[in-house]
DNA sequence: GTCTATATATGGATAGAC
DNA sequence: GTCTATCCATATATAGAC
C-alpha cells in the first residue's frame, strides 16, 4: 500500500494522485484506504517517515564525531546512501510544495535540517560554503531522478554522488576504507 | 496578471493555485481571467515561456563559441544569471511535476536540455562530469530559493553559483573580466 | 476490512448579459 | 472586458451495511 502509493507519488506528484487512483492500484476502494489512514496528508506523512528518520539517525551519528572533516564526511555518506537507496521516494520530496511543505515547516524538521546544515558546511560558514552545502542537497535531489543518470546503478551513482560532493565542500577523500 | 499568478505559484506550486485565487489576488473573477487566457495550462506557459526564450538565447550564442570551457563558461554564466534574476520563477520549476512535465516533455525542451547538457558537460562526458553536470542543474534550482540563501543579493548569489558551479566541472575561473 | 452510496467542496471551464 | 450564474468532473472524506 505504502509502496504503491510511493510509487505513484514519484510519477504523478502527491497533489497529482488521488486516493482513487491508490485505491485502484492496489484493487480495493478508496473507503478501504480510509480505513487505514484517516486523510491523505497521513499517507504522504507515512511514506516518507522512515527516510527522515534515518536522516536523524546519520545527523545524530556524525554529530558524535569531532573535527569538520569527519562530521561533514559521515553525514554526506549517510545522506548519499539514503537518497541513492530511495530514489523514487527523493524524486517526491522535490515536488508538491503546497502538499510537503507544512509537513517540512515544523520545528523538528527546520532543526534537523540546522544540524544537518552545520555538518555539512561548518559551525561559521563564509558564503562560498554556504552556497556549496545548498547546491549539494538540491544537487543530490535532482541526481537521483535524472534521466541523465537513470542508467547508473546504486553504487555508481552513490560513489560519484559522494566525490563530486566532496569537490564543493573541498573535503579531502578519506584516505583509508574500511 | 502574469506577476500575479508567478507569485502564487511560487508560493503554493501550480496545482496549489487555483484560478480563483488568481482572480482574487489581481481583484477580479474567474470568468475575467479565462477570458484573457483559454486555459489554466496556457497561464503556466505564459509565465514561464520568457525564461526559457532566454535559455534558448543563451544556449545558442554559447554554441557559437569554440573550444568546451568557453562554451560551458558562457551557458553557464547565462544560466546563473537566468535563475537569479527569476528566484522565484525558479521555485516554480521545479515544483508540481504533473503540471510542469507536459510542458517539458515536448521535442523541443528535450533538445534544448541536451543541447545545454552537452555545452556544460562535452562532448563526450564521463560519468564523474555527467554526475556534475546534474548536480549543477538541481544545485542552481534550490540556491534561488534557499532560506540559507535568501539574504544574498543577487550579485553575490551570482558569484558564488558561478565559482562553485566552475568547481564541478573544473573550470578555470576566466584570467580577465571585461 | 471491505463494500456501496453519498455528502460536501472545489476544481476548471462555459454561457450569456451588460 | 468584466460580470453573474452555472455546468460538469473530480477531490477528500463519511455513513452504514455486510
Amino acid at each position: 500500500m505504502l509502496a504503491a502509493a510511493l510509487d505513484l507519488f514519484s510519477r504523478h506528484g502527491v497533489s497529482g494522485t488521488s486516493l482513487q487512483m491508490i485505491a485502484d492500484e492496489i484493487g480495493v476502494t478508496k473507503a478501504a484506504v480510509y480505513h487505514q489512514f484517516p486523510c491523505k496528508d497521513d499517507i504522504v506523512h507515512a511514506v516518507i517517515a522512515p527516510a527522515l528518520e534515518q536522516l536523524g539517525r546519520v545527523t545524530a551519528e556524525a554529530e558524535r564525531l569531532r573535527g569538520r572533516s569527519a562530521r561533514a564526511e559521515a553525514v554526506l555518506a549517510g545522506i548519499v546512501d539514503l537518497v541513492v537507496r530511495n530514489r523514487r521516494l527523493t524524486a517526491v520530496m522535490h515536488s508538491d510544495p503546497a502538499i510537503l511543505d507544512p509537513l517540512f515547516r515544523t520545528p523538528q524538521m527546520q532543526e534537523l535540517e540546522r544540524r544537518v546544515f552545520e555538518l555539512l558546511a561548518g559551525p561559521d560558514p563564509d558564503a562560498e560554503a554556504l552556497t556549496a552545502t545548498v547546491m549539494i542537497s538540491g544537487g543530490l535531489m535532482v541526481a537521483t531522478t535524472s534521466p541523465f543518470l537513470e542508467g547508473f546503478d546504486e553504487d555508481a551513482l552513490r560513489a560519484h554522488l559522494l566525490s563530486n560532493a566532496r569537490r564543493l565542500l573541498r573535503l579531502r577523500p578519506p584516505a583509508a576504507r574500511s
